[in-house]
DNA sequence: TTAGATGTGTCAATTTGATGTCATGGCAGC
DNA sequence: GCTGCCATGACATCAAATTGACACATCTAA
């Protein structure tokens, strides 16, 4: 899923240089030039993370951190602070605001990279793994493992994605162009007889286990998985 | 039962911050502005967890986490470096000193609040049972030592660690990037490639016991610990 | 102190395995 | 039968993982 950063910052060529990056990395950017920009997309679309300068026109950083931190929706967004070097000894006046991390000025666009996603996978709470257990194969998604009657399944990465889609996508029929949606993503394309393929070598690695017939062909339309 | 923490470190600006933190989350802080000061009030009241500065006046943080190490009673008790950005580089040497996390400053508090309270977590189980066994393996975390069939399995300070973490974690996928950030630390900015090496240098450690084939590798993911 | 040993992170070369496409042949339904 | 749709095997290509080599830093022992 795409995740969204709002950058709060006067100065256009900073908003710019920062934008490019961020966006070849899969980001969506929001900008805003001052707190009361900042506050109007807030309202709108709470962001994954800010990014923040500490001086701005009319209210600063350091005070709209601390708005931030105190309302409700935006109280558990990680802010990167972006600082000069001569306002480093305040630092821990934002500290105390509750800021995540900060980047001095001027700064590289690889280190705010590193450090956006240190941030953002610091905020993400680890994952349990869950097990889906349906005709027969058991999904254990925390070892990334496959098992039927016991015995592990082994599978390529793309067969056990199509087998993780199929098995929480149960009993419905699929076209070869929506499992191209769902298996490889949107902006994936792909010769539909490519799909045929992938689906033949699920089948294959299955049929041991005497599970090839899960996978069902409906002529005319797609595929399905079934346990009937 | 309330919980005692003993920070170590010189300015008094970030005891203070630290202290108004914990407290609020029910913890007995102790403070101590260098080493020998930290020793003398250690004597008295064994912590259950040490927040250590780098750089310390006198004897250094790393020096006195070496000797707390050493010490029977402190042995087990859990350490955190606050470290400032420029100390990065020596990372890998707390690690081996037995350090459990760090937090680079400057640092949020919630940050802090985070690792204090994951450090804990993890501590709870160790402090019971010392050995870990699984596929062969044994580590003991007392001598810091790994066995397989009677005889020692020789590590390097990064092998062990590694080792360490998938023995308590088997059976679970993990990307690069998760390995980097629970075993190297947060903050550590490593190439993806080099997660790799290190498998390939423990997996070579552990060939002439036959336990190499417990490091699995997981195509188009990461690495899995698995005795099966 | 110096010299050698050890440990670590990065890179490039190589190997290994997965993937997408095509061509062919089979089968179902009309 | 014919026609369209699907299954299958082969293959070229691409991506991912392994591996060896190296630079640098630290530790150890003279």
């Amino acid at each position: 899923m795409q995740k969204e950063v709002l950058i709060v910052e006067d100065e256009p060529a900073i908003r710019e240089m920062v934008g490019v990056a961020l966006k070849s990395d899969g980001f969506l950017l929001r900008e805003a030039a001052d707190a009361s920009e900042a506050q109007t997309i807030i309202r709108d679309h709470t962001p994954d993370l800010i990014l923040l300068d500490w001086m701005l026109p009319g209210t600063s950083g350091l005070q709209l951190a601390k708005e931030l931190r105190d309302d409700e929706p935006t109280r558990h967004v990680p802010i990167i602070m972006l600082t000069a070097r001569s306002e480093e000894h305040s630092r821990v006046r934002g500290l105390e605001a509750g800021v995540d991390d900060y980047v001095t000025k001027p700064f590289s666009v690889r280190e705010l990279r590193l450090r956006i996603k240190a941030v953002l996978r610091r905020a993400q709470p680890e994952s349990e793994g869950t097990r889906i257990e349906l005709g027969g194969l058991v999904i254990d998604e925390a070892s990334h493992r496959v098992f039927a009657t016991g015995r592990e399944v082994l599978l390529g990465p793309m067969e056990y994605r199509t087998l993780h889609f199929f098995m929480t996508h149960a009993e419905r029929v699929y076209t070869r162009r929506q499992l191209m949606d769902r298996i490889w993503g949107q902006d994936a394309y792909l010769e539909e007889r490519t799909v045929d393929v992938h689906i033949r070598r699920l089948r294959k690695a299955l049929l041991p286990y005497r599970c090839d017939g899960l996978v069902q062909t409906v002529r005319g339309t797609g595929y399905r998985f079934s346990t009937m």
